[in-house]
DNA sequence: TGTACATCAGTGAACGCGCGTTCACTGATGTAC
DNA sequence: TGTACATCAGTGAACGCGCGTTCACTGATGTAC
């Protein structure tokens, strides 16, 4: 750790991730270029090859990253909430939401394209990672296996649909006729979306 | 109406917006072309233009019909499900689905793209009758009015969140490790939807 | 410390391609008389 | 019914552009002795 030899750039690899992330995040994953990426990056344009191989390669690696960083936005938020199964289960909702909010193009890439290469090792490891922290969080509040118990993985469904929906709504800027969303300040925005994604938690019947 | 001469093609605008249709289905919004679209349609690729100008005007259009569908849908499941409040906001909730899944590519453009021209009067006014819908729906579960009520919009959200995350997920396929889903039939499928449905209609608290 | 050599990250020119848009045109249809 | 003319939908060649990928290369770094 601590390299920074600067000839031969020492670490492109990263520098084009980086790179890449804002070229996402300012052209939207339809006009996402790999020229674009180098070009940002201060390189010539055939350097990423050497690194990823393709368009593919790279957004595969940045969609790796990104699931990694998703993991962590709901660590966070879980780190700051009641320690009780129910407000760690919703409080990563609202680590879900920050990071689709924070990241509209990268989430879009992880949950709504075709480009990245799902097959791929790491990303496949990373977003099963993602799973059965959802799984096992539903499990503390339902004391049942979602993958033994069908009712639980209803629950993880559920769960995970409300985020998801959430997080695309609002990231999206779907969510312009909801007045109490915009005119909400930090708290009050809070308080709302827990509240639906508590609902999800439990069935009525 | 019956028009069908078929010199000058006669009714080259819906043959173009059914090609542009089948193009998206086929190659998602990223790699949508208007070219693709005038040769699937037959025609020389300058012709889109007459009718749309540019390529935005035929997504825009394109979207617009999208949003039309995806209102009938919604109708569609309505007409097949008990009329009480509950059972017609869960089954709009359903179509909503249904559309996503029959229209995946459809279903991001109008949600997930910024490629349509959103101040499009015809579109905004479509979308705003699809977001009118909703509201009047969840009023009559609720007897308040969205717009006067701020609970009332919170169910409005938490209901159109639970729908639009279980259209995405599942029309990504994102839903490959939900056994229950996988592995259901079309009764046991919609029942297990309508659950989750009904779960954000009403908040515990 | 010094030399020779292998490695490998990054360069820049070149390729072929499909794209959206423009423009002068063609030729069928509709209208006036 | 017949002729002259205007309209307008669709053509096809041409444009310039940015793209992903390839390839022979350069030149700095690391290693062997």
């Amino acid at each position: 750790m601590g390299k920074k030899n600067n000839y031969h750039h020492g670490d492109l690899r990263t520098a084009l991730l980086t790179a890449a992330e804002e070229e996402l995040l300012e052209k939207g994953v339809e006009a996402f270029s790999l020229r674009g990426v180098a070009k940002r990056a201060g390189v010539s344009h055939a350097a990423p090859t050497h690194h990823f191989g393709d368009v593919q390669g790279l957004l595969t690696a940045l969609s790796t990253i990104g699931y990694q960083r998703f993991i962590k936005a709901q660590e966070q938020r879980q780190s700051e909430r009641p320690a009780d199964p129910k407000n760690q289960l919703a409080a990563a909702g609202l680590g879900y939401i920050d990071f689709a909010i924070e990241n509209p193009a990268l989430f879009r890439l992880m949950f709504g394209s075709k480009r990245p290469d799902k097959s791929d090792e790491a990303l496949s490891a990373v977003s099963t990672t993602a799973f059965n922290k959802l799984a096992k969080e539903v499990q503390q509040v339902t004391k049942l296996d979602p993958f033994v118990d069908e009712s639980a993985m209803a629950d993880v469904l559920a769960t995970w649909a409300a985020a998801h929906g959430l997080a695309e709504l609002i990231s999206a800027e779907q969510t312009g006729r909801i007045h109490i969303l915009q005119h909400a300040n930090k708290e009050e925005r809070d308080a709302i979306l827990l509240n639906i994604l508590m609902r999800a938690q439990t069935s009525d019947t």
